[in-house]
DNA sequence: AAGATAATTGTCAGCGCCGTCTTTTGCCCC
DNA sequence: GGGGCAAAAGACGGCGCTGACAATTATCTT
């Protein structure tokens, strides 16, 4: 390996000077930077981070924990914080924790070995207090999409309750009255939101709220409708927790042989965006995946340099794309 | 921030002992063991990850680089990667290159800088030579997806020349006589070879082969197919060179006012497997894009464990989907 | 032209950890 | 109970780099 000291000779200078070259260019004359500049890219030098952030403490490397890095809603998250990380030199340690608490815990035990100098986490936790963690060694947290009870950090989410009544009462006005609202678990606050909107919106409108939590898997969701039909429950709509449990319940369906929307209607959060632009068919209220992600790095950044003021907790709009699924007369214009 | 000294002086040991509590356990006593534990715990002390890197010159860290990571196939060769990586230890770098060179270059400098113990990239590059800058450092390298022209590494791509003559015999036998195919462009190994089997059905057909290379991106898509249309090329199927650009096509077909397939066929590469769940449409060549990605992984560890035998290049079997975009008689059974 | 000032470069130590070697401790045997 | 040996624990230096300060050189001043 090349270090800094095989430069300096390269160049006749000491290794101090070379360090400059890097971080103080001002600092050195035009007839010696030069000849490191020569030094360096004969030898074909680069620095070493890892000596580099010994020193400095810090990294120029975040962490970006999700449940599932497959998913298209925190894959569009994950793209919107790497196009604000890169262009800060910012480089991304990604982490999947398929929503379960004990490798999210080995993430963050991770990210603090490695001294990341920041973390966006889209936390599985209900109440746990393992993101104590890191703020305890002073590295700034973004939640995005969730946060968490009783642990105060900035928060970039979308408005998912009034999205979830919105969902509900789309429906309503569709004529629905048995309207299940599947998947998701209670203590996930974005899943709550969601059951919240829900719950008010069948309130308000007097009917029978039917709640069947699960996961937030495709799995789940095709699990959740097979034993819904064959328990007898024959609902009329179905709200999805999530995309993937829409998805999954997309397949149920079809098993069972019932077509969306003539025979039920279905709609859920979060858009897939590929898929719709291939068919426009699910109904969704779509979060702004990719500016969540952008905010939560830009906030994440505002942490990183400095900013000490109060946590901010950033609300995005969300928005209800009426298609197919949710067998609404208007056809579509997407 | 609490060090192995602190640890020590807490334990009442040497800092050596720390750190043979982590690295050789089974030299201490067990009395021992248990004070430093203790005093672990106690000071929620967790190893700088950097120290130990500046000294082993290991970091347990891979470098994920890919064109665009909120591609559908590249997040599941992602979770592949990840889920194997996860396993074993080791912690994923992300890399999003836009299909940019620069950035890609820029990357390869940070992973170097950052000593990652390996690098699966699916590279843009023809015949660019930046990934020697890796191998002449010794960092093992595995090519996804895409090989390069030139440059001898172990290597996972999909059998997408057979992919790519499959298809379009299909379009053929469906009748199609003007088959366009469309986006990418050469120099990107797994889109000549997606080129290369068009050309040699078309070729078989007797049928004059029509190709508008272009990006791989959505809008490229989008603005091949209306320029298609608007220089009265009229084509009665297209083949797009992979999922994006059929997204693509797919929004300037309905901004025609076309159907598809009734008006027009259409089909590509590499399913976008939530789209095709929730509405079944898209025939597709698939590629088993979540097996790329473990394959790479554990082919990239045998590397880094110390593998030395010629380089290997595994071709993994795509599988044509038939779905109703091609206009196939046969109904979907998916 | 000597002293002062600024610009440029260098020296030294140490970030947190571990490899190597040395010292200490515990234990067995006759 | 002392010699011999293995097990356990410690001392020391250095991985590659940079902060703080020191030294050198160039540039002014009067």
């Amino acid at each position: 390996m090349t270090t800094i000291l095989d430069v300096a000779k390269q160049a006749g200078v000491s290794a101090m000077t070379v360090s400059r070259y890097f971080n103080q260019p001002e600092r050195l004359a035009a007839a010696t930077s030069e000849r490191v500049r020569a030094a360096i890219e004969e030898l074909q030098y680069v620095p070493n981070a890892a000596a580099r952030s010994l020193i400095s403490g810090r990294t120029r490397t975040i962490a970006l924990i999700l449940s599932d890095i497959a998913n298209p809603f925190y894959t569009t998250i994950g793209r919107g914080v790497e196009d604000i990380a890169q262009k800060h030199n910012y480089t991304l340690i990604l982490g999947n924790t398929d929503e379960s608490l004990a490798k999210e815990r080995r993430y963050i035990d991770i990210m603090i070995s490695r001294c990341v100098d920041g973390v966006i986490i889209s936390s599985s936790s209900g109440n746990e207090h393992h993101l104590e963690l890191l703020s305890k060694r002073n590295i700034p947290i973004v939640l995005i999409d969730r946060t968490v009870k009783g642990f105060d950090a900035d928060a970039v989410t979308g408005d998912t309750f009034t999205g979830g009544q919105l969902l509900t009462r789309h429906m309503i006005e569709l004529g629905y009255t048995k309207i299940a609202l599947i998947g998701g678990w209670s203590g996930v606050s974005s899943l709550d939101e969601r059951l919240a909107g829900y719950r008010k919106a069948m309130q308000i409108a007097g009917l029978e709220p039917s709640v069947h939590p699960g996961r937030t898997d495709r799995q789940s969701g095709e699990e959740i409708t097979m034993r819904l039909f064959a328990e007898n429950m024959m609902p009329e709509a179905i709200i999805a927790a999530n995309n993937y449990v829409a998805v999954g319940a997309m397949v149920a369906l079809r098993h069972l042989g019932l077509r969306v929307p003539s025979d039920i209607a279905l709609a859920t959060f979060d858009d897939i965006e590929s898929a719709a632009l291939i068919h426009p068919f699910l109904t969704v209220v779509a979060q702004p995946a990719y500016q969540m992600g952008s905010r939560a790095m830009e906030m994440l950044l505002e942490r990183i340099n400095g900013y000490a003021g109060p946590t901010r907790k950033e609300v995005l709009p969300t928005e209800m794309i009426i298609r197919t699924s949710s067998g609404a007369p208007v056809p579509d214009v997407h």
